[in-house]
DNA sequence: AACTATTTATAAGA
DNA sequence: TTCTTATAAATAGTT
């Protein structure tokens, strides 16, 4: 009605269906209000989003509103057919089901069920409505897929990334495991050289015994075995 | 609003007021009537003139639409005070109306709406729905065309036979007719012929009467006119 | 009921 | 959601 002149049927985008159905309603109520202040009415607006949310406006009270158009409707259903007063109840109480019944034979409807009494007509009705859900699906479900397989490429890239950085800090500890690999051997044997001298002097100066020999031989074989083991935990090629 | 704006209060003159109850009255039920139609809303509309006269608009019915906002209601007073004997009724409704909720948003996602939560897997679910639906839809559309066909064509045969059985039929009226035309204009002639000899002898009997002549005359032109007239109403090229 | 000068509502876009 | 703005729609006052 601005901008451009719009037809009025169902708006199918979701996000403008929304936006329109919150300016529309505050221009309702707000319509509502004038005319019940200009002219002294009484009224009561009761809206259902189609989301199920409920919005509603009375210059006095709703309930108030609802139990005077009970009465009113109460008589001119009695003029018509003036049966019992639980009458009303009951069929106000049907109308729940009655919709949900509705509901689920469209439902029924949409996934093939009970297709034989409708006409050629309604059958191309139906058609097109699922055509067009499908079409809709379809839509949805590639957006989603694309954005899918993006993300993940996006994941997949960050990750190949990480890794390279993750690679070349390994490649720098190598290199200082190579380092000290290839260092520890002259520390440790110009340590154990050390001890055994060490051993030769505290021999020289007293009797020998065998336990003193043997452990200054098994600390050189220790000290191979050692590397070996640092060597193959490390996974450096010695 | 127009010419001059004016203050939302009481309009004083009651003629005034009755006009611009009217055509504002009109206006918030067309508005209302929009905003249903172009956002899905279940709306009930209900207005009392101050003279008390009711008019009500509701998309769907006044009835259903009280019977949701009081479910509605309900819930929203068990929020506030949430503990009385009539929960189970009212955990009946609310059933009932969550059950109108949830067939309604399997009805709009059937349709292509609001799809935006849904995860890839409940759209294939959805795709697979709506196609199974459409094949089945197609199906009974296909059949129920084949049939009309087939119908619509046995129909034709058998109208081009009872065609036939009636213009063969016509075509004896015709031979019938034709005979008649042919021979009664002799059978006339010869019977008028024989009243005019037998009136001729009652002349030779008696004294002529003007009366008696003129009749005689009268009844050879009646034959000749009703001649025309058999052939007319019988379209028959005499 | 019809007409119109204005006001109001609102669709589209930011 | 809220604001802006160009335009459509509603309507107050008049005929």
């Amino acid at each position: 009605m601005t901008r451009q002149k719009i037809q009025i049927k169902k708006i199918d985008n979701i996000t403008a269906r929304q936006v329109t159905f919150s300016k529309r309603r505050r221009g309702l109520f707000k319509k509502a209000s004038e005319l019940s202040t200009l002219c002294d009415a009484e009224i009561a607006l009761i809206v259902f989003s189609s989301t199920g949310k409920l919005f509603e406006y009375s210059n006095s009270s709703v309930k108030q509103v609802i139990e005077r158009h009970n009465l009113q409707s109460k008589n001119l259903d009695k003029n018509v057919q003036p049966s019992l007063e639980l009458q009303l109840d009951s069929a106000a109480d049907n109308n729940l089901s009655k919709e949900i019944y509705e509901k689920s034979r469209e439902l029924r409807q949409l996934k093939g069920e009970e297709l034989q009494e409708l006409s050629i007509e309604k059958l191309q009705n139906l058609e097109e409505l699922l055509a067009k859900g499908l079409t809709r699906v379809l839509e949805a479900k590639g957006d989603r897929i694309a954005n899918e397989i993006s993300t993940s490429k996006r994941k997949r890239i960050e990750l190949m990334e990480q890794n390279q950085r993750l690679r070349n800090q390994v490649g720098l500890r190598d290199c200082t495991f190579s380092v000290i690999v290839w260092i520890l051997p002259l520390l440790l044997s110009s340590s154990s050289f050390w001890q055994l001298s060490q051993t030769r002097c505290l021999l020289e100066q007293g009797p020998a015994s065998d336990s003193t020999m043997n452990s200054s031989a098994d600390r050189d074989q220790d000290t191979s075995f050692t590397f070996l083991k640092l060597g193959c935990l490390l996974n450096i090629p010695l």
